[in-house]
DNA sequence: CTTGACCTTATAGCTGGGTACAGGGTCTAT
DNA sequence: ATAGACCCTGTACCCAGCTATAAGGTCAAG
């Protein structure tokens, strides 16, 4: 049984608004309407209006995170340009987590010393993120 | 020889306009002036700079960085409370981490079903990200 | 057969994070 | 001593990503 606007946006806690708002961006196919013109949604629109806003939260924009979604290999799809594509986004994730890692080590020294009770002064955080400056996002 | 807001601007590839915002926003320090009004910045503005423009580009908003940035222990700040809010962001920057590696896992099965010519149709990155819904962000 | 909670479109407004412009002062080189 | 490249403040504007409002249609409950 097909779920209304309000009944996904409920269950994925965003607006009815946003909801829209994807639609028109493109992040969400326009669903099925009934005769009086109301949005008809499968169920797992709620999975995917998840994973936007996860996405959203790792830092990718709107734009990116359509990308994402329209990554896969169908049928006559040109397979290499989706691997080559997939790749580049698989770089671009590792980067990612590269960087979070060199601010979760800080923090963790930083935890240390707060239990060591050992004043450091002076921003640590700074250290982390060194090097790599050239080719940002 | 500190530097003036057109050279930090510049090393680290920003608009100068942004640097002075920044300053409003608290994510940077006043920094000294010259008598004539100048601003003069020590070196490490750069890395500062340099440190939030990736923080950015992790989903962080310049409120976390600024928060992020806040964090050591000084002589006389609470220790524990430190600690604590060190260990909360710890947690956070974890969660992403975990987050897009379950995206990374996914695009590499994805590129691997490419090579193999093997269609897979149904948007497959949907299943990353599922599960753990409640408390996002 | 009406009330109230839903849905529709269209358009306007808000927040975050900048960016540009106006009007003016400064500094260095020639 | 003046041109040109910088700096200053203040204000206005811009884009992304929503969010709210207006004006109206739908539908289930009583």
């Amino acid at each position: 049984m097909p779920l209304t606007i309000g009944q996904v946006a409920l269950a994925v806690d965003v607006n009815v608004q946003t909801v829209r708002y994807y639609e028109r961006r493109g992040l969400l196919a326009a669903p099925q309407r009934t005769v009086s013109g109301y949005r008809q949604y499968p169920e797992d629109t709620i999975g995917r209006l998840r994973f936007i806003r996860h996405a959203k939260g790792l830092g990718f924009a709107l734009r990116e995170i359509q990308e994402l979604l329209e990554l896969r290999v169908s049928r006559r799809t040109a397979c290499d340009a989706v691997e080559r594509k997939t790749r580049e986004k698989i770089e671009l994730v590792e980067q990612k987590i590269y960087d979070l890692r060199r601010i979760n080590r800080t923090l963790g020294h930083l935890a240390a010393a707060c239990a060591a009770r050992r004043p450091t002064d002076d921003c640590p955080i700074l250290g982390a993120l060194e090097e790599h400056d050239e080719s940002d996002n």
